[in-house]
DNA sequence: TAAACTGTATACCACACAGTACACGAAAAG
DNA sequence: CTTTTCGTGTACTGTGTGGTATACAGTTTA
């Protein structure tokens, strides 16, 4: 097991990156990367998966920056926003059993949970 | 700004097993620290708050050792345990708008939806 | 064809994390 | 009163995180 471990999310926003970038010369590497606030060699590691991992700050920067989903791409960096974790932290015994029992719910079920909450059933 | 954060677990756990150790001379630090596996001058650094994180796997012993929750000492900890995180990364676009959505929602609601979840309603 | 721009390779960095190893003086137990 | 146990002070360690700085060759662009 010599080779790297190559998580997806490197190929992942490489792909989106280079399809904005044929509709528009701005989405090169080194521009995005200025725009993100890091070092195009650093971006350029994050994208081919060496190991180089963006914080949360800059993963919420790219997402805007790619149209992406800021949660999508921090669950595949193996992260969780800040924000949720401080409403789980604030009271672990109420959301991490929510959150573990709903482990195998459906997506489905934990929609219609989603709805009846927005609908302020509360 | 001279003095530590002092984060409230470290004194919460000392408390504890200083409580436990009225009744069973077996809950002195050093012994503690000996079943959850780590070397004395270590633990006595976390009960008096001094910057020294315990790994998720120690605190997990800790909690069985003490009899606490193990997801109010993670919590404690600024941490979240690593299966519920894995729910949420899993189902980003779900769990992060879910929990977002509940954040300011009573205890009273979040039990319901609980119990509801537990009565297998989907 | 010269200038600008592109992606990448290499070297380096500070700090956080999660500890160990050992010595010490005070207290408790025998 | 000696031995054991106790909590703590100090020094050190390896790995992960989150990057910067610089140089370089290939490709566009004017």
């Amino acid at each position: 097991m010599a080779v790297s471990p190559k998580n997806p999310f490197g190929a992942y926003i490489r792909e989106k990156r280079e399809s904005l970038r044929k509709k528009d010369r701005r989405f090169s590497l080194r521009q995005v990367a200025a725009r993100i606030g890091v070092e195009p060699s650093y971006l350029s590691k994050v994208e081919r998966g060496e190991n180089a991992p963006l914080s949360e700050e800059k993963i919420k920067l790219l997402a805007r920056e790619l149209d992406e989903d800021q949660d999508v791409l921090l669950a595949l960096c193996g992260k969780i926003g800040a924000d949720v974790q401080e409403v789980i932290r604030k009271r672990p015994l109420l959301f991490a059993r929510l959150i573990r029992d709903l482990k195998n719910a459906p997506d489905h079920a934990v929609l219609r949970i989603l709805r009846e909450v927005r609908d302020g059933k509360w």
